[in-house]
DNA sequence: TAACTTTTTGACCATAATGGTCAATAATAT
DNA sequence: ATATTATTGACCATTATGGTCAAAAAGTTA
């Protein structure tokens, strides 16, 4: 159905994509511009609708390629057998961050087509969220080792804190990242500040 | 200049107001529509257009309109004399809280006004940041009692920490009670959660 | 070279939505 | 009953929408 798009140059591939990402993340599918798309992506109009027939197929082939691209290249990848809930999510925001560089779009894109409340896709989206993938939140916190925590520290809450700030020091970094080139994002610094944060609340929470 | 505006019943005011500020708080200044505006406030489109001119009139109303709100009801109650940053964060969440109970867009509204690139209305609104109150990211943190921090702690990593966690839990509750109507709160449920919370970070971090 | 296939274009549709107007109606005050 | 004010919604020109299609450009085969 799609093999006529996906026999191009990954290249090209990828321009129409991110741009079509981009489109329906920030203005969701009803407001989504297909004439934005194309401008973005460098493209025709007539061009963008001999590869995805209609803007609906183009919105549903950008979900089932989004959920494919998480799978793959980033819930598939946590590695559970890791018991240490630090180390653990230092893997998962490294991981995050790389997938972030390579698809700024795709986490933004997903939480908006999950969401959506257009007519137009609702059903279709309702009846893919029901296959989805365990949510990957649960995944996060899937065999970790409790007994590393400091008796008498409330588990659950203390997980919590250490997601949250996690999670502040993902975002602000991916704010100032979102914009650059992977060659000018310095890896080193961002590790060693993130390694500082993790010291310091395994300090807090651990024996 | 607002006037007609202003001489109306408060309740009809605030209607239109939430109405508008929902608006372009979710699709922008450009891509925001009066015609929604006037359905979700239930008035008629004349009706818009004789209070606020236009768009833009409208548009920087509201703006100002939050400026002043979020000056009186959120900034201007913070009260720097408490110099315990839990004490002091508290009562801040609590505030904000009740700010979005009020004004459930006003702060989407401001940050979405802030940061917009629409020709229209960019040129207004750079003139107007410049002189904007202090971010109140800095008055958050201001004239904190850093000598109650365990000696070595890193503080400003530490409130950095205990920033993002309590934004964590203050976006997760907001989530939850975003439609609920204020009366429908369970205000005291929250309040001995996010106790619960502060008291483990005081645990980490304070002597 | 020429014939044929595939990829790509963009001017062009009908349709719908846009910000904004204004004569006319309804509500209120005098 | 008259004058004033508040409110309506059909209407306007303009722009944008998703989608089409004949034709041009590029690529392939001979």
């Amino acid at each position: 159905m799609f093999s006529k798009f996906l026999s191009l140059e990954k290249e090209k591939q990828e321009r129409i994509l991110n741009a079509a990402l981009k489109e329906f993340a920030q203005k969701g599918y009803d407001d989504a511009s297909t004439n934005e798309i194309v401008k973005e992506a460098g493209i025709s109009k007539g061009l963008l609708f001999h590869y995805f027939n209609t803007k609906k197929d183009l919105f549903l082939f950008l979900y089932d390629y989004s959920v494919e691209i998480t799978k793959t290249e980033y819930y598939g990848l946590i590695n559970t057998n890791e018991r240490d809930i630090f180390t653990r999510l230092r893997q998962i925001y490294l991981l995050k961050l790389e997938v972030y560089h390579k698809h700024p779009w795709l986490f933004d894109f997903t939480k908006v087509a999950v969401y959506t409340e257009s007519k137009e896709v609702k059903a279709e989206m309702e009846s893919r969220k029901k296959d989805v993938l365990s949510t990957g939140y649960e995944k996060l916190f899937e065999n970790i080792d409790v007994s590393k925590f400091k008796d008498g520290v409330d588990v659950k809450r203390a997980m919590k804190i250490i997601f949250w700030a996690i999670g502040g020091f993902g975002n602000e970094i991916l704010e100032e990242v979102k914009e650059l080139e992977l060659s000018q994002v310095d890896y080193d610094g961002i590790l060693s500040e993130f390694d500082a944060y993790l010291e310091m609340l395994r300090k807090c929470f651990y024996k």
